[in-house]
RNA sequence: GCCGAUGUAGCUCAGCUGGUAGAGCAACUGAUUCGUAAUCAGUAGGUCCGCGGUUCGAAUCCGCGCAUCGGCUCCA
């Protein structure tokens, strides 16, 4: 048998005779990576620990708690719930059940529902296969062998994926663990018995295919990990979102309501919500008149006709609210861009005029299905801090340039980091190919000058053209859609906007859409879930809370509230008759960045003694320096 | 919009197979005058999501609707 020369991680080659497998390689090279591996990357594919080599190759062992380690396990332990689930139930069809990010799922076909109950049923089930540590087996299989295994099963999802697949593919692979058998690309971990922590979490519904004209199938949710403590531990992140919900933390804080009477989606700001509102708005403002925006207003309804003209009526008309006015009909504006285009076309536009840029706190309505409505992240009214900028071609890239900045500062000033991804032509769309090309063209020429990461999401642009997301992560590491930069060139078009250019001809401008923080009602949700409510002191709408020890300091508290308040510090006063222990703990659970004491010690020095929301105590100040202080940290974004 | 679950006091929740509603916290009143996360006592508070139906009798069973939650599709 002829040797082959095996290429290891740490630089090794070493000789194994042919036909030797993953396995054994790994071993061979070090016996401790064997346990904790397992999969491999053999010249840059992933495959199972039994793969067999029988030429020079390079093997990397996937490890159990690598990313792609990781997905492998999910997606095995995904094969042992299906089993799990033809075991116990009559009538299941099996249909896809791949990992996800924070786990895995299987989709099943089945009469019935599946209830928590049987949730505990499957997991004990599975146990029992776990403990059987069946061994995942690969087989290699032609197309029609394999149709003719799911037909006999009655598996005629699996049957649909084979029959789809493309037609030059000869072979598919199955894999089988203890007597189940399901088409599978792989690679599997080498046995059940390697499944140490696992969970199914819920049951949801699923279209086939993500096709909502599918059929509506089953999913169950899961999730697995190497070992009992990182479940535990993300079982705990679970929980902490929980208590991180934005709705739980708007009611608590007071900061919103949503009510039915008022009628869903629709965002009643209270107090200290319109607050916080108010001052995000106000950084926005200064923010883009720093940058050269201006600030402009559109009105709330414009005529149908005009929705026609820029193309929303045949794109985004199932979406839009409308009003009848004298006999005319009004679209409620769903965008802003309408007031924007007409304010550019008020006059003659020369090339020295360029770029103009518009923003405003366009506050839009759009009918969003009743399914998708979700506290702040998702409502039917919403302020977006929208800009459009009309420039030359020539000045387009320094103005996508200018607004990744804008964001990227934003960003800091807020406390996140975010992702960067950028969305192709869509199947509904308007506009030339060529459009299309050179617009999509700029934004990666952009990225790419800014040297910036950023995924692909082919189709995913708006319709009317391609655009660049970014994600914003928050402190759980969640991933949210804010800003977005937006090439149009239909817009001017339908529009029919022009300059005059150093030649004296008219040309077409170049349109962008772009808003920084998106709609300012999801970004405060994300906000608040970001500091589970326990905002920085900048945008702390209740940045201090004034507390008595007793009913005799009442006046000069008073009297320290009046001084924060006319100095611009956001404070209350807390002057109730209870202990200082019981308003302590209401201003700790109201998360104030500051309580201010008031005794008898206070009220000699003329100083207020300070409590800090971390429970660190700072030296007594007097009312002025405080909210000095507290200036000064706003100033500074803290 | 689709699949599933849920809807009881301001909030969080209990209420077994139908017999007419309860706790804790909050609120209010009184007492207490208190120094860095909950003082004590008392009082009040409910179209049991809405509308129909079954029944001698419905928070409980059935139907329809509304809303919320978890997903899917869609999206800032």
């Amino acid at each position: 048998m002829s040797d082959i020369k095996v290429q290891l991680p740490d630089g090794m080659a070493v000789h194994f005779p042919a036909g030797v497998t993953v396995r054994d390689v790994i071993a061979a090279w070090d016996k401790s990576k064997l346990k904790s591996s397992v999969a491999a990357q053999v010249d840059g594919r992933l495959v199972d620990l039994s793969y067999i080599v029988d030429s020079d190759t390079s093997i990397m062992p996937i490890s159990l708690r690598s990313k792609e380690g990781l997905g492998i396990l999910r997606h095995s332990i995904s094969h042992v719930m299906a089993q799990a689930v033809q075991d116990l139930f009559d009538n299941v069809k099996v249909t896809i059940g791949p990992s996800i990010e924070d786990g895995f799922y299987y989709d099943f076909e089945y009469q019935n529902t599946f209830t928590p109950d049987d949730l505990e049923k499957i997991e004990s089930r599975m146990r029992e296969i776990i403990a059987a540590d069946h061994s995942f087996s690969r087989s290699s299989v032609s197309r029609e062998e394999a149709v003719s295994l799911f037909e006999k099963k009655g598996e005629s999802y699996k049957v649909e994926l084979i029959r789809d697949l493309p037609e030059d593919v000869e072979e598919v692979t199955l894999y089988s663990q203890g007597g189940f058998v399901d088409l599978c690309r792989g690679p599997h971990i080498p046995s059940t018995g390697m499944i140490k922590a696992f969970k199914l979490l819920n049951v949801a519904g699923a279209y086939w295919r993500g096709d909502e004209k599918n059929a509506m199938l089953q999913r169950i949710y899961g999730t697995g990990f190497a070992s009992e403590k990182e479940l535990k531990e993300h079982m705990a992140l679970i929980e902490e979102a929980k208590k991180r919900d934005h709705r739980r933390l708007g009611k608590e804080l007071d900061l919103f309501q949503i009510n039915d009477e008022a009628g869903p989606g629709l965002i009643i700001f209270h107090p200290r919500g319109a607050l916080l509102r108010t001052i995000i708005e106000d950084w926005e403002k200064k923010e883009h008149l720093k940058r050269g925006y201006g600030i402009v207003m559109g009105p709330q309804i414009l005529k149908g006709d005009l929705w026609k003209k820029s193309g929303h009526f045949d794109q985004y008309r199932e979406n839009m609210y409308y009003t009848e006015v004298d006999d005319q009909t009004y679209g409620i504006k769903p965008m802003n861009c309408l007031s924007h285009m007409l304010i550019y076309k008020s006059r003659i536009r020369s090339y020295r005029d360029l770029p103009v840029r518009y923003f405003e706190l366009g506050t839009v309505h759009r009918h969003e299905k009743t399914g998708v409505l979700h506290g702040l992240l998702r409502a039917r009214q919403f302020t977006q801090d929208d800009a459009h900028i009309l420039c030359t071609p020539d000045q387009l890239n320094d103005e996508i340039s200018g607004i990744i900045h804008f964001i990227n500062d934003a960003m800091n000033v807020f406390g996140f980091t975010y992702e960067v991804e950028l969305s192709t032509r869509p199947a509904k769309s308007i506009g030339s190919d060529e459009d299309w090309n050179l617009a999509t063209s700029a934004l990666q020429k952009v990225l790419a000058e800014n040297q910036m990461q950023y995924e692909v999401n082919e189709g995913d642009g708006a319709f009317y053209g391609p655009k660049i997301d970014f994600k914003l992560k928050d402190a759980l590491g969640r991933k949210w859609q804010c800003a977005t930069i937006q090439c149009d060139f239909t817009l001017p078009e339908r529009f029919d906007l022009s300059y005059i250019g150093p030649d004296g001809e008219k040309h077409r401008p170049v349109m962008l859409h772009r808003v920084i923080l998106g709609a300012i009602e999801r970004f405060m949700g994300v906000l608040i879930e970001h500091y589970a409510g326990a905002f920085p002191l900048w945008l702390s709408p209740l940045q201090a809370v004034v507390l008595t020890v007793t009913e005799k300091h009442i006046p000069y508290g008073q009297k320290v509230l009046n001084d924060l308040i006319s100095a611009e510090v956001r404070a209350e006063g807390d002057f109730r008759n209870e202990k200082l222990g019981y308003k302590i703990r209401e201003g700790q659970l109201q998360k104030v960045p500051f309580m201010l004491i008031i005794g008898d010690r206070e009220v000699e020095s003329e100083t207020v003694s300070i409590r800090q929301r971390n429970g660190k105590k700072i030296d007594s100040l007097q009312v002025k320096d405080f909210a000095a202080l507290v200036l000064q940290m706003c100033e500074r974004h803290e």
